[in-house]
DNA sequence: ATAAACTATGAAGTGTGCTTCAAGTCAACA
DNA sequence: TGTTGACTTGAAGCACACTTCATAGTTTAT
């Protein structure tokens, strides 16, 4: 059993955020001792953990909260609780496409800057000047 | 040339969002009819999607209108620019792992509901029951 | 035994990124 | 001519996800 405290280190979230996803509903009952602290079983932290993992991919506490509360009614929902992840997967496969586009993107002007780096002369382009260069360094590509 | 609203077609913001966007310096002058209305351009239209892609990747407002004025600023801060692209880069990557961690996660929670619901008997698991035969599920995937 | 450190609670505050509102101007059509 | 409809502005409002604060009780170390 852990204090708030550890669960805080063992988990990177701040005891605050995990009082608050306790209020939330996002956890399960967190038992306490002697009527007063919480104390968190490792059952506890690994749950944090997959709501970590699932904030982390964006998805909004609500969602995690409902999927919890289907979650705990049991078996007859599970349905209902396939098509939730289902919507997850999609929605994290369309983040990495953003994500693809803008690591392009990024790489581009990256290797755009590089480039340009070595070139002394450049040093005096304006930012016109440069945003044409990039736009026809882009139109290359393809 | 395009109006407030055919930019926003265009782009697929708001003509509030492109006002904010513009308010907020992340978008170069944009031209104005008679004094009064926004005309934006193509090239208005390529910068405001390159804002897009960027915050796509969660590059905060701030972030974007900073680089932008270094941009404005002309070659000497080339350097400084590079810079803050490389951060992007390393950015974007990590929101990617932490994606590929999540995207992981899922599908085994999806499988794992696959197998389920094929046998009738698992509608009446408890949840504890179910998180317990998926954290086992898990830990046989490595 | 008393200070330092930890925990509790509810309520209020914060930062981000827009959206919505109020109040007015401008252009075009019926 | 007047009434839509698109545009303008600044200001206020909102949703989300926490964080911080005020206040108070508990535990531990010296």
């Amino acid at each position: 059993m852990y204090s708030a405290k550890e669960a805080a280190e063992k988990t990177g979230l701040s005891t605050a955020a995990l009082r608050y996803y306790e209020k939330e509903q996002l956890l399960p009952q967190i038992s306490r001792t002697s009527q007063k602290y919480r104390q968190y079983s490792d059952s506890d932290i690994e749950w944090i953990k997959m709501v970590q993992c699932l904030r982390r991919a964006n998805v909004p506490i609500q969602s995690v909260k409902k999927y919890i509360a289907l979650l705990v009614q049991g078996g007859k929902t599970m349905e209902q609780r396939y098509g939730m992840v289902q919507d997850y997967i999609r929605n994290i496969q369309e983040q990495m496409d953003q994500l693809h586009n803008a690591l392009a993107l990024t790489r581009e002007k990256s290797a755009f800057y590089e480039k340009l780096l070595k070139e002394p002369s450049s040093r005096d382009l304006t930012y016109l000047e440069e945003w044409e260069l990039f736009k026809n360094e882009e139109g290359k590509e393809e």
